[in-house]
RNA sequence: GGCGGCAUAGCCAAGUGGUAAGGCAGAGGACUGCAAAUCCUUUAUCCCCGGUUCGAAUCCGGGUGCCGCCUCCA
């Protein structure tokens, strides 16, 4: 079976065809960097990240870009509120945003390139829609001409007229037409600015992405990712712009995100209903973060609430418990038995099919939690397993985990802490033995307190942080 | 007004024609000194009405409710 992917370009389920046989170019929007992303903004950074990830184990080579917007309105804004020049501001909540993405499990992109960096190629870019007339200049502002694109609108599937006929926006009556978007802005007094054939100035938003995913994978690409309320008008201007200027497809696949809801209403910057990645984070585990994106599927709208995310904080629990069981199992001598259950020679099958069907984490999960018990059933009380048996779940579970990123798969690492934990357990063993409980729980309070969970197995006791 | 999405058990959530995955929570049992973890058992006819079909959560028509885009927005 091979992968579909859900083009909003068609509104169908496609099958995945790369241009180049065996690589992907993969274009995903990033942030704009003027203060710390949310939860909603983090979606598409795990959910793409994580399509990205199983790309790479299906044997493609993939080129992933994630951009990250440094200039525009809001960058000005925010830098002028914190007295700060922009490109300050820039790096200040670039670093923020690796930090968080990192602690998120996001894996670093293969290019992250700033607007900043590609203002040459942006004027290029525009350059060519000022001569293939596309575009036009009024007073140092360039605008891409909507008209004379007769496809624009094909990716929101709207004509200019029923676009128009709900517009909230005032017509600039320098413009040829009221949907007609600003390329090149003309520079204003204190604002950062370039020297361009159309005077002082700086980019439109829309043009840095077609000039960097352009620029970075060629000029017709795979795959191009996002939220929902980017197609339009910023991905449908991208399309625009991009095969305005070179006459070919700008993308083959477009594929955009559902919305984070809080209660029940989009999370938004502007509504102020939103939660920080980094607020998210001091309160529930990344692994628990990541269960809730990718525990429904990628297009569908998902309600954040505290509850969901205790949910999704239990569930993970329970992967990692079934994992740490594992790996401590013994190993049965006889080798030939593994217990009651054998483990599945499907699961990776359906596992990938799952993924395969649009990217249906939810389902995928669905497979995992079924090896998990089918694993737990091996294990239960302490069972041996079969050498063979235990390297094919651990086979399956570092896969799963490779693409999804749900639990913790290295050990409990701190070393000194290890030592002290041991010797109190140790101490607690010696308790229990001459049946003085009173010590034995007074010592697994203590740790509890210290947020490290004991736990009595036939092969003596274990410790896991909470 | 145009375009689009959603409605499945207490909660979250897969499932696009053949008699409802999975997770969380709950109940009972097993194991345990007690726990924890784990195992076993247990909880749904899929918003409503009508239609197509041997057969529909899944297709068609009509309702109802909620959400989004058309303005910066993941």
């Amino acid at each position: 079976m091979a992968l579909s992917l859900f083009n909003d370009l068609t509104r169908r389920k496609e099958t995945f065809v790369p241009i180049e046989p065996g690589k992907v170019r993969f274009y995903s929007c990033g942030p704009t960097v003027y203060d710390f992303f949310h939860i909603g903004n983090a979606r598409p950074f795990i959910v793409f990240d994580a399509l990205r990830r199983f790309l790479e184990a299906k044997g493609y080579e993939v080129t992933y870009v994630q951009n990250f917007t440094d200039i525009d309105d809001k960058m000005i804004n925010r830098a002028a509120e914190l007295g700060i020049s922009v490109p300050e501001l820039a790096d200040r909540f670039i670093a923020a945003y690796f930090e968080d993405a990192d602690a998120l499990g996001v894996r670093r992109p293969t290019h992250s390139p700033r607007a900043t960096m590609f203002i040459p190629e942006i004027i290029d870019l525009v350059s060519r829609l000022v001569e293939n007339g596309h575009a036009y200049v009024v007073d140092g502002d360039v605008y891409f001409d909507v008209k004379s694109f007769p496809d624009y609108g094909k990716l929101a599937k709207q004509s200019l007229d029923d676009l128009l006929s709900g517009a909230r926006i005032e017509v600039d009556p320098r413009k040829r037409h009221p949907l007609d978007f600003v390329l090149w802005k003309n520079r204003k007094e204190g604002e950062p600015s370039w020297k361009s054939p159309w005077g002082e100035g700086r980019p439109g938003w829309h043009i840095e992405c077609s000039a960097m995913s352009m620029n970075l994978l060629g000029e017709t690409i795979d795959i191009h990712a996002g939220g929902s309320d980017l197609v339009f008008p910023h991905h449908e201007n991208e399309v625009a712009q991009a095969e305005a200027a070179t006459g070919k497809p700008f993308v083959n696949y477009w594929i955009h995100n559902g919305y984070i809801l809080m209660d029940q209403e989009k999370m938004s910057k502007s509504l102020g209903n939103f939660l920080t990645a980094r607020k998210a984070r001091e309160r529930f585990s990344p692994f628990a973060i990541r269960l809730f994106m990718l525990g429904a599927h990628y297009r569908s709208p998902i309600s954040f609430s505290d509850e969901s995310l205790r949910q999704a904080e239990s569930a993970t629990a329970r992967i990692r418990n079934s994992y740490t069981e594992l790996v401590n199992a013994p190993i049965d001598p006889a080798t030939d038995t593994s217990g009651p259950a054998d483990f599945p020679d499907d699961a990776l099958e359906r596992f990938d099919a799952a993924l395969e069907d649009d990217f249906n984490t939810a389902g995928a999960i669905g497979v995992l939690f079924e090896v998990i018990r089918i694993v737990n059933q091996a294990t239960a009380g302490g069972k041996s397993v079969a050498a063979n048996y235990r390297e094919r779940a651990l086979s399956f579970l570092s896969y799963v985990n490779g693409i999804l990123g749900l639990f913790d798969m290295s050990g409990n690492g701190e070393e000194a802490l290890a030592e002290e934990v041991e010797k109190l357990i140790a101490e607690r063993e010696k308790a229990r033995s001459i049946r003085d409980f009173k010590r034995a729980d007074s010592i697994r309070d203590e740790l509890a307190s210290r947020n490290i969970i004991l736990e009595d197995t036939p092969h003596g006791t274990r410790w896991k942080r909470s």
